[in-house]
DNA sequence: GAAAACCCTGAAGTGAGTATAGAGTCAAGG
DNA sequence: CCTTGACTCTATACTCACTTCAGGGTTTTC
């Protein structure tokens, strides 16, 4: 198959195709005369796995290292439980932000019921207050925020 | 005070801060004569309100928004409030969706209990399968996920 | 007067793609 | 045979919210 029939079957666009390509997670597919990529069932595969790791917000370097126990699978899985143990904690962690997040969120939307002037605005003043008596700092994390 | 100062004082990189004149969230600072930036006590203020934000984590153009009204105090701050309302719905959708995920990660983490060989690991064999009874796709939100 | 601490600019890198531009390939219709 | 249109190719730039780096200049302190 060629790359937009894979695309179509995958639900993945043909540049993320491409781009992983790049990145080593699909081994370079073959080409016909003119040069274009010829897919084979397992390349299919390869990528679904890929795709439903991402849907499960893992990394491309959490993927890569589930990719690498899928090409020796005489392998011990002891590292893919232990990766997927993080992984959750990854998850679990950042739900937990932002659960108090909304919190903070919603009782700062409380304090503006009915509009009026910004400089008398409970919101606008309200978010000047919340740093003073010191709020949780951000911190880099991989499962993605809100937007 | 100079940028130094003001980073500690804010808990913010230097670079960060720099990056916000750039962004134009911060007024262009005033110069001393050896071209250093300095920083007044509403420089400082303008600034904790934009690291507040942040911390509830809004996006810049979020930031933005609240700072027009921040620099028109005379205006009705209607559109304060319904920016907070879709933030909070950004928040919200992103932990239900992570629940989702959270409960997905933990029935696919009890299909390997005890390490053995990769080939016939549940994880692995569970994450392609997983694809197969169609699941959620990923979308694009600005609420970050775990990592 | 020299080292240490501070500051400057501009450019490039991060993650995980997305979006162009400009060119080449291939099957079908006229 | 030629053209149209669908498909594909590479290379490059853009996204977001910073962070890091290279290569300098300034100020303070000993
Ligand atoms: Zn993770
Ligand atoms: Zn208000
Ligand atoms: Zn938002
Ligand atoms: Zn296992």
């Amino acid at each position: 198959m060629r790359i937009g029939e894979l695309a179509q079957a995958s639900g993945t666009p043909i540049e993320t195709i491409r781009f992983y390509e790049r990145e080593g997670l699909l081994p370079a597919a073959p080409r016909t005369e003119g040069n274009y990529r010829i897919y084979t069932p397992q390349h299919a595969e390869r990528l679904g796995f890929i795709r439903q790791c991402r849907n499960l917000d893992m990394t491309l370097d959490e993927v890569r290292v589930l990719l690498r126990f899928k090409d020796q699978p005489l392998a011990a899985c002891g590292e893919v439980n232990s990766l997927l143990d993080e992984h959750i904690g990854h998850v679990a962690e950042r739900i937990r932000e932002l659960r108090g997040l909304e919190k903070e969120l919603r009782s700062l939307r409380a304090a503006c019921l009915t509009p009026h002037v910004a400089a008398d605005c409970g919101i606008l003043n309200g978010i000047d207050q919340a740093g003073a008596h010191g709020a949780a700092q951000r911190k880099r994390r991989h499962v993605r925020g809100a937007h």
